[in-house]
DNA sequence: AATGAATGAGAATTCATTCAT
DNA sequence: TATGAATGAATTCTCATTCAT
């Protein structure tokens, strides 16, 4: 209850509203949105203002250089972001065949939600060497990370040496997001998502054994 | 005879007599050359005019709807350079494995000249649907093309339906451009190219008995 | 006694006792300092306020037109701050040319701490109409005054009318102004301050008995 | 005759006219005239566009970094230009009296036509350090070569050794310079610019004097 | 045919000012 | 009373495109 009848004060006309983690969302959601429909360079910032319903001086408040920053700084969440979809608690999968399974599902989900952005990003690093680089960096940072964790509650994955392994998880995530993006964003290899997923499978099994015995 | 006595015209005009196809090629080295430098949507139309030292006007002559119309035509000739580069006089390989190894070759060595073609390509089918389905379309009628060849000079593709070979051969065609482009533009697979073509040949038979399969 | 017992209110709210006055002088050093370093139309409202670490409410509370009042109302006291600075027990000088030494040194000091306000009021004086001519009454209206209260005390100044002493004060004060402009912020005339100081002296003794012979 | 009756050519409306040179004075004299009536900060590039009517994109064509490339790119000519003004051939005066009465005169009646320019230059130095030091630079230069063509032609100046002279003459532009801006823009020091003129004449030759004393 | 000056819509960005908290 | 998020008009600047020469 808001104290007022018929529930009016949800509607009361509020010229500022005020909720900064909200609004940065928006942002991303509306920016990632416009680009999925119209692409990245089509896309402008007044577009974004106007189709969030927000001023213009609001995007610039939270991303100071414009679009750029905003997909700098969404990246910068973005694999934190896949952290969490991808549960550890998963990896009590009794073989790495299925485990592998889970590794490239969750890859798919994440990255048929996060479309837009991989548009984005790929239209931008091109021109923004250090978005490019500062890209290498974390999907490294980020394995190393995953591979430590992964090493302690699974012992399948003990048998190869923490290097050896990122330097796989690197090659298998890079593979999946190759094969992905095209088929989502370029020109789709198999008619269903689900029977291009169990092929992803199967191509990131035989990779796999393909890039050990290197 | 160009209706000057002592050929003189020839020499004093040399700078205006450069050839139609001349420039047309010049401007596409030059777009491409700059979307491989800057990206494509930091590359302008007036940028390349200036870079080619070429007048804005002359552009806009040949390619009366700028930026989009360069991609445009350029892609409605770059299916044919594929062909001629790709000589079917070399299926005359004794086995498909290497028939195989020939074509992966080929199309790495065409993605790796056309790289900036390439990053503009992606960049724009976002935003224009057309080009995105005439893509798809050229694909097809390509392969369409080059199976009936392939069929006539090669027995081994006559096992298979013509109808099944294009489409096997538009998978592995798509299958191929995804993975190299990554390796390419976004981040490298292999620390080698001689690495990654070849592993671009097992992915390839892999993934055509896995196709095949289906 | 401030009602508190154990006087602790003055100390935990020390940061939010900080009165008006101290507020305004904050708003007014910042302001000129950003000016002095950067100009004035580079010198936004906003860049005072973060720069003063006090919020943009803040100012505009004290100041409802912003930039524009600032130096309207920091100008409707700085006649005032002179009067403060130049003391006239001090006008007990033997004679005028002491007096007039004085009255250059005092002015230079002025002006040289007054150096942002003074680019910000010849920044503005052009687009403000109003400042521009209320600055001209205000220099008359103080001289006024100033000059009466010399007459009083010194009796060098009694052999000229009042009117006749105000339009000479009103004159040197504009000279003594232009020329210490411009060796302060366009281009020095006199390697030191010094050698400047004394030229000054010099210019409005000999500027004074020029005026006076007209 | 336009071969159009009634001369109905002239006023044909081409949308497209070319004349770079009178463009960029058409800018220069705009843009000082907009300066003039409200004051630097308040004029803006589309302002200057407008009442010039030329397009903005004009403008940026020739000045690309645009107010600040506008005052850069006048004031390299603006010193070549009061020697225009400054006849040398007007040295033949018999003595020097008469030539600082007329180098006043002139740079009174160039200050007085650039107005505009002055305000705009006073404006900026601030925040332009590169201006501000080019500027001192471009004085010293230009008298440099005043003053060497000078001795060549007056005797009178010969008596001076040429540093000697390029810095008096420096401290002279200068001072005029402070006392003229002062009264054209901040307040009159005379009601007449008659008498001002003269006021500056006397005050040129005592300071000369002063100077040449130290 | 070729040139490039000129155009102006629109994208990027700033900043004075308001108002919810 | 103080704060600073939010606003949006105004400004700066870019770029595809036209057209006089």
């Amino acid at each position: 209850m808001n104290g007022y009848p018929f529930g009016f004060a949800m509607t009361l006309n509020k010229k500022f509203t005020r909720n900064k983690q909200e609004k940065i969302d928006l942002i991303y959601d509306t920016f990632f949105k416009l680009i999925l429909k119209q692409g990245y360079h089509k896309t402008s910032t007044n577009h974004v203002a106007k189709s969030a319903k927000i001023s213009i001086g609001t995007i610039y408040k939270y991303f100071p250089r414009g679009k750029e920053d905003i997909i700098r700084k969404y990246f910068e969440d973005s694999m934190e972001t896949f952290f969490d979809t991808h549960d550890l608690s998963q990896t009590h999968d009794e073989n790495i065949r299925d485990f592998l399974n889970h590794f490239v599902l969750d890859l798919f989900k994440n990255h048929e939600e996060n479309k837009g952005y991989n548009l984005a990003f790929r239209s931008t690093i091109q021109s923004d060497k250090m978005l490019h680089d500062t890209h290498k960096e974390k999907v490294s940072d980020f394995f190393k990370d995953y591979v430590q964790k992964l090493r302690k509650k699974n012992k399948h994955f003990q048998q190869f040496s923490e290097a050896r392994l990122v330097e796989v998880f690197v090659f298998m995530y890079n593979l999946v997001n190759a094969v992905m993006y095209h088929h989502l964003s370029v020109m789709e290899l198999f008619d269903t998502d689900e029977k291009f997923v169990e092929y992803l499978s199967n191509l990131v099994v035989f990779s796999l054994k393909y890039y050990l015995k290197t």
